[in-house]
DNA sequence: CCCTCGATAGAAAGCGCTTTCTTCAGAGGG
DNA sequence: CCCTCTGAAGAAAGCGCTTTCTATCGAGGG
């Protein structure tokens, strides 16, 4: 039925091993064979077995990107430049690309140990964690188990803007300083002359969303400001869009509002407008990530730009093994504060 | 090292067999029996060896999703949609989900084959093809060619928003109806009194392309209006940026720019803004897709709606076999016109 | 009371490849 | 001219699972 590598060694009358040998690329071959061995695959239209060849290798091409949100862009740039690196870089088993898949955990822990399972399964060659995840303890236990069994059978494992989880070395790390970003972000606010300013926060139980408003939080502390009111929500534009109502029910006199990200901002914005308050002349309005769309918002979007493109081909190249990691397994991506047209001195 | 199959039977004191059995589900074992096995496998801590068994089956748990660009909402949410749709209607080998994972092709015909190989190669049980392709008969055919070979090996192929390939019943096609979607959109502005509309177009060889200009075309002809100055570009914000500029100079006077999709909108809105053009005042700017960010942006984009979560998710259950392929092997998916405030009667 | 049948479980033969261990042929050194 | 050494290719033993073919044990039917 299908063509085998037995065929493809009877067609150039060499033995399957010197076949397999000249599929790898890993062993000498003289000339002449390896040649003849080629046309015959050629002829043959043969397509190695996957299984067969994992199986006997304990090893496979496939390299997993999990993400939170495959459908928001602060994923979808991540991850993309993740593959765009991997197929670039790496030449995986049969002289054929790694193949880089992404899986859609849509943020649920259960779905999460799913993939992973199935990667570990599948003996992936490496697997990419992108974005912040759960703060709960038990799933945190839960995933560190996981990653050492899978660093343990030889998978590299790869964080991408999620911290470290405690006393796992194996992993190389690349996090981002959400932290610093949200200070200089508030700062900035301050800067102008806002002394209320109301923010949506992430969901509640996520690292990213406690790192940003920490350094929020440590920016009013420093200038004296007293915290205006916080909401929590998912990252999206609904959740902008419904939290600017009970933040302005619990302080009408708002004049800035720091928004999760940028893609929550679009939200704010859009509830904003319609009660007829102007950006920034009534309210100032800040994102996070600068999102492509968020230089063309309307202001234009005020935001701190994480190198989303940079952080996730740097995660390719170390999930192939093209790049060290960094000294300690961790380094910390700082972010860059964007000023634009939505955010402004407060009236008055 | 590894904990196999056969550990699991030796603890459990039964043969390889029924273990193989009780994890697959697929042959009645006896109560009693299934129960020692499965606390076998949980004190071992088993995980099955996905090459193997896919070897000794013959097909895997893969499901491969491709698409144009992963960055890109448009392809971002059909993937999320069908990955859910997969997840939930699919128990695979081993008892576990069906792995679907995305690959981000960037467009490029090679990696798209490269893709199609590695998915071949892992002998995947479905493959769905997200977006336009090519229109070059050379790269079709090869991608004809690939795509039968996998049907003949029971990999199931789906086309979600591309049009099938000339003779190829074997996979079963959704197809958005983008011509009719353009002539709404066309005959919308036409109806506002527009007569001098320039068209931002995507890359000249797509298939997606062709039909969005041969609807919008059909529109005008039939309104006997003279076709405004046309330009190509990627789907991007930058290309709608450049293209702009050219179409204003090919004709100053226009009063409406028709974008290839949302994206590209919104920066022919950008550009005309710089220029000091007000929307829809001066110019009118229609995109497509009605991506997220649409509703937000300001004004708010005129578009053609199209049901990407349901395509995708319908592509889904294609792919799984949860849902029987449309008679003839095609269905085409109609969009809708949402009209906003980014069109208005020209002046005058 | 013997035989047949249904329900379970085991034995064993692969699935298609990789890789270690060998073999072999020729090249050069003594 | 024989022997050792090196480069190239073959033989064969798995990799860990699935599945067909058998075997076994009771339970009913005749």
């Amino acid at each position: 039925m299908t063509v085998t590598l037995a065929d493809v060694a009877a067609r150039a009358r060499v033995s399957p091993a010197t076949v397999s040998r000249v599929l790898n690329g890993n062993y000498p071959v003289a000339e002449s064979t390896r040649e003849r061995v080629l046309r015959a695959v050629d002829e043959l239209d043969y397509v190695l077995n996957g299984p067969a060849s994992s199986l006997a290798a304990a090893t496979s091409d496939l390299v997993g990107v999990l993400v939170n949100d495959i459908a928001d862009p602060f994923f979808g740039i991540m991850a993309s430049a993740a593959q765009s690196a991997i197929g670039e870089s790496a030449t995986g088993r049969g002289g054929g690309e790694k193949l880089a898949v992404v899986c859609n955990t849509g943020g649920s822990p259960e779905r999460e140990l799913t993939y992973l399972t199935l990667l570990q399964r599948q003996r992936a060659a490496a697997v990419i964690l992108m974005g912040g995840s759960l703060e709960d303890p038990e799933h945190l236990a839960a995933t560190a188990g996981k990653l050492t069994k899978l660093a343990e059978a030889g998978t590299r494992v790869v964080l991408c803007g999620r911290p470290p989880v405690s006393g796992d070395a194996s992993a190389a790390a690349l996090v981002f300083d959400n932290r610093t970003g949200a200070r200089l972000l508030a700062e900035h606010l301050l800067g102008l002359g806002h002394r209320r300013i109301g923010y949506v926060a992430g969901p509640a139980d996520r690292t990213t969303t406690r790192h940003r408003l920490e350094g929020h939080r440590e920016a009013l502390a420093a200038a004296g400001v007293a915290e205006g009111p916080t909401v929590h929500g998912p990252y999206d534009r609904a959740s902008g869009h419904a939290a600017t109502a009970e933040l302005l029910a619990r302080d009408p006199h708002l004049t800035a509002v720091v928004a999760a990200n940028d893609t929550v901002a679009l939200g704010v914005c859009a509830a904003l407008r319609e009660r007829g308050l102007s950006i920034p002349g009534d309210v100032s309005v800040a994102g996070f990530d600068d999102l492509p769309f968020s230089v063309d918002a309307v202001p234009a979007l005020t935001t701190v730009r994480l190198p989303l493109h940079e952080a996730g081909a740097r995660a390719g190249r170390l999930a192939t093994g093209a790049e060290e990691p960094p000294a300690g397994g961790r380094e910390t991506v700082p972010g860059e504060l964007v000023i634009r047209g939505s955010t402004a001195r407060p009236r008055g």
